[in-house]
Formats: structure tokens, C-alpha cells, sequence
DNA sequence: CCTGGAGTTGTCCTA
DNA sequence: TTAGGACAACTCCAG
């Protein structure tokens, strides 16, 4: 005798609070399959960060759901076939994904699954506003920030409330925890140290949310450049995989803003903005996770240098804010926001790198790896994107590094090997005086690398590329 | 169709 | 020491 079950399929909407699929589910009569699939043919294969995260979100999944998560390592049209065989299934739905590879291969399951079972359905679980619906007047989508946010979102209807119902879980009899035959973690030592200063799953996440509301948001709009404050929320990774909804925050937001921290918090709420502008470019322009935006920087002369960019991504540029930033991203899978800007900026402007090549490094790197910001914003660093940055505008890594790391925390934490270099030389180690150097055995080329590109030079050498470029 | 204001995150030179 | 303007021009957007 079949048992009769509804079906919640787990996408990056790993979390029980506030998810809208789950929610819809829990109305129903039958008790509730909860399944994840990961499918290694999937064209959006994920980089060795994500593999670690997600790991650890299933087993905390599964866990929440007293081991009852079903986990399946095959294509989704055979795992359903399978479960359609199995049980009598009055409902499937899901919380959909937004990049063009999940749409095309979710609306063919969609029909194959409405074949079979009457009730099939998406819902949304990840943006604030649907990207199809904030468009301007002529019906066409936005291409700058400030309209979009200001004239598109916020001008209409406010974000969904965050709600959580009661669930009921079916204990299916093959329910087994087979997380580990995903073979998502590598067994090296970085696969190891990097989850040290994180805790993975949905409980962690409305922690750091909390923590965040009592601390962070406190200065939060100044204090956000400087990589040693606390300011940053660190909620990416956390949002990026589902373990809590932007609906949720967005409201905290609104819960909290009374008085004088008003600015802190819109600022705020403007980078949840940002995060659905990736999206909404991602939708309505789905080949930037490949190509240029302005397609003018087709043109555009890149150089590859293997050895440079090799440099740069073990942190060895001999530009200390630079280092310290790719050596945070390796050791955390995580980097700072003002950080990311510098050295994609190096990257991209200094050493004329395509910013594609930026982009897979962060991809493989980083725990918050999200296809939509990602994209959008190394194309914004590299100023081929929408609303892009000037092309004048090349950040300095040792102005950067004097004004947001002041007294050198950050910097140091990262590269210690310039630890007992002076302050007025821990940004330019080149220029520290033959004396103080010998006093402190600080050797340039043998303690720490000679900068691999003089900045002025490289400086100027871009100014001219990106200048001839706009004259085509 | 025309018009005018505006556009996340900087740097450098000059007075 | 510091504040202000140049950098260059284009596209987007709203009226």
C-alpha cells in the first residue's frame, strides 16, 4: 500500500523559518518528504568553498528535520521518477533559483512532474522583489542602481512578511543520512581550517543576525570599510544558501529602525538592494555571468600573465592590503567587502586580468559564492557592468591600505610577516629605510615578496588601455 | 522626441 | 595640512 505524501524540495533554501514552500506545504494534509538532490551534472558546478558549506548545511538539515532528510545523488527527472513509483504524491514544490541554467531545467521537471501529480509549484524564497515585476515606465528593466532601488522597489509594494508554520515530516523507511557519500569534502587541511571561525546552518544564521542588530549596525555605515571593526554583518553565506530569507532581515530592519540609527540601517537595507540588483541583472540579462555587459569591452586588450595571477591569488603581490585580502579569502572563505574592491581592482586594473579569471577564483574561494553578485560585481570593479565606476577610478592599495586599516590589524592578522614593520611602512614595505629594516631582520624579496607590478606604471598603462578603448 | 540632471565605494594635483 | 576640482564622456531615466 502506497503512502500518500506531499513533497518539499530542497534548492539553496536550506532553513524551516520563513520558507515559503515549506509553508505552503504545511497546510496540507500529508505529512511532508523533505528531499535534497545534488546533481554532478549540473552546468553551474560548484566551486570547493560551497562543496565544504554545503555539506555542512545538510547535515545540519538533517539534523533539524530528526535525520529524516532524504538526499539523492542523481539527476532530479530520475529521483522523481523514482519517488512517483514509491508513494501516491498530492504536492512537489520548491523555492526557485533565479540563473538562467535553474530556469530552463526547473520549467522542463515542472512539466514532466505536472504529468504525474496535480499539485506542482515555485514559489519565491530568495528575493525581495520578483525581477519581472520592477521595470520602468516603458516596461523596460533598469540599468542603474538608484532608480531601480529607489523608483522600482521601493516605490512599490513592500517586501513579503517572514513567516514560519508548524511541519509535519514523513519518516520515509530509506530515510538514511548519505551525506557523506556526496564526497563533498575534500580530506586536506584546508578543507578543515576553513570552517573554524564559522558556524554553519540556520540557528547560526539568525544568530549572526542578532548579533549583528546588537553590535554591527551600531556605525555600520562608516564602520562597514574598515576590515578590523566589527561592522559587517557576515550574513552572505547565510543568505546565499537559504539558511535565513532577506524577508527576514528586511523586516528586522524595519523592527529596528527607530531614532538616531536610521542612516546605518537604510544603509543597510541598500546593500539587500544590491544583492537584488545582481539578481535582477541576472535574470533580465543572464549572459553577464559570461560576457561583458557594455559589449564596447569586447574589444578590450586583457593580458594574462600566469605568473601574476598566481601570485595573486596565494597572496604573494607584494602589495600588503592586497595579500592580506586573498590570504583572508584562502584561510576564511570569506573577505572583506572594502577588501574585494582592492583587489579586484588590482587585479583587473593593475595587472590588466580579465575579470572573469577574478570571478572563478572567488567562485572556487569563496563561502558565499553566489553566481548573481559575483558576476555583477567583478563586472563592476572592472567598469563593464551596469552603473559601472569610472574608468579613472583605480584604487591605490597603499592609500587604501593607510585609510581603512589605520592602525594595521587586518593587515597583520593575514601577512605577519610584516609584523614588526613600522606603520608608516606596513602598505610600501619597499620604502622602509635600510636601518630600521636590518633592526627588525626584515629582508624585501626574502621575508616578504618586491611588488610584483609598480603601481604607478601600471596605473598609467591602464589609464591609457581604457582610455583608447572609448574611443572605438 | 527632447532635455537636463545624475550616476556606491577614487586618486592626484594644486592652491 | 587640507579642501576642491579635474579626470571624460556617456548612458540612463524621468518629466
Amino acid at each position: 500500500m502506497k503512502q500518500k505524501i506531499s513533497i518539499h524540495w530542497f534548492k539553496q533554501d536550506f532553513r524551516l523559518q520563513d520558507n515559503p514552500s515549506i509553508n505552503y506545504l504545511s497546510e496540507k494534509e500529508e505529512k511532508t518528504l523533505f528531499i535534497y538532490i545534488l546533481d554532478n551534472n549540473d552546468a553551474l558546478s560548484l566551486g570547493s568553498a560551497s562543496k565544504v558549506w554545503l555539506h555542512h548545511s545538510l547535515e545540519y538539515l538533517n539534523k533539524q528535520l530528526n535525520g529524516k532528510l532524504l538526499i539523492f545523488n542523481d539527476s532530479a527527472i530520475n529521483v522523481f521518477k523514482k519517488l512517483i513509483q514509491d508513494f501516491i504524491i498530492s504536492s512537489v514544490s520548491w523555492n526557485r533559483c533565479y540563473d538562467q541554467e535553474s530556469i530552463k531545467n526547473d520549467s522542463k521537471i515542472k512539466i514532466f512532474l505536472k504529468k504525474h501529480i496535480d499539485d506542482v509549484k515555485s514559489f519565491n524564497g530568495s528575493l525581495l522583489w520578483e525581477p519581472w515585476e520592477v521595470l520602468k515606465g516603458d516596461g523596460t528593466p533598469f540599468k542603474v542602481f538608484t532608480p531601480f532601488y529607489k523608483n522600482g522597489c521601493l516605490a512599490v509594494t513592500p517586501p513579503r512578511k517572514p513567516l514560519t508554520k508548524k511541519i509535519k515530516i514523513f519518516d520515509s523507511k530509506y530515510s538514511t543520512n548519505k551525506i557523506n557519500f556526496l564526497k563533498l569534502i575534500k580530506k586536506n587541511k584546508w578543507a578543515s581550517k576553513i570552517t573554524k571561525e564559522w558556524k554553519i546552518g540556520e540557528e547560526f544564521a539568525h544568530e549572526a543576525m542578532s548579533n549583528f542588530f546588537k553590535f554591527g549596525i551600531t556605525n555600520y555605515k562608516e564602520g562597514r570599510n574598515f576590515p578590523s571593526k566589527q561592522n559587517v554583518s557576515k550574513l552572505s553565506p547565510f543568505i546565499h544558501w537559504g539558511q535565513i530569507s532577506p524577508n527576514t532581515l528586511w523586516w528586522k530592519c524595519t523592527e529596528n529602525n527607530k531614532g538616531s540609527n536610521n542612516g546605518n540601517i537604510e544603509t543597510f537595507k541598500s546593500e539587500l538592494g544590491w544583492r537584488e540588483f545582481s539578481y535582477y541583472l541576472l535574470y533580465h540579462f543572464p549572459h553577464i555571468t559570461e560576457k561583458n555587459l557594455q559589449v564596447k569591452f569586447d574589444n578590450f586588450e586583457w593580458e594574462f600573465n600566469k605568473i601574476y595571477y598566481q601570485r595573486w591569488t596565494k597572496g604573494q603581490t607584494g602589495y600588503p592590503i592586497v595579500d592580506a585580502g586573498m590570504r583572508e579569502l584562502w584561510e576564511t572563505g570569506y573577505m572583506h567587502n572594502r577588501v574585494r574592491m582592492i583587489v579586484g581592482s588590482f587585479l583587473v586594473k593593475n595587472l590588466l586580468i580579465h575579470w572573469k579569471k577574478g570571478e572563478r577564483w572567488f567562485w572556487d574561494c569563496l563561502f558565499d559564492a553566489d553566481i548573481a553578485s559575483n558576476s555583477a560585481s567583478w563586472q563592476w570593479v572592472a567598469g563593464t557592468g551596469a552603473d559601472a565606476a569610472p574608468y579613472f577610478r583605480i584604487f591605490n592599495p597603499v592609500t587604501q591600505g593607510q585609510k581603512f586599516d589605520p592602525h594595521g590589524e587586518y593587515t597583520k592578522k593575514y601577512v605577519p610577516e610584516l609584523k614588526k614593520l613600522p606603520l608608516k611602512y606596513l602598505f610600501n614595505p619597499w620604502d622602509c629605510p635600510e636601518s630600521i629594516a636590518h633592526n627588525i631582520e626584515f629582508e624585501i624579496g626574502k621575508h616578504y615578496p618586491d611588488p610584483i607590478v609598480d603601481l604607478k606604471e601600471s596605473r598609467e598603462k591602464a589609464l591609457k588601455v581604457f582610455t583608447s578603448l572609448k574611443k572605438i
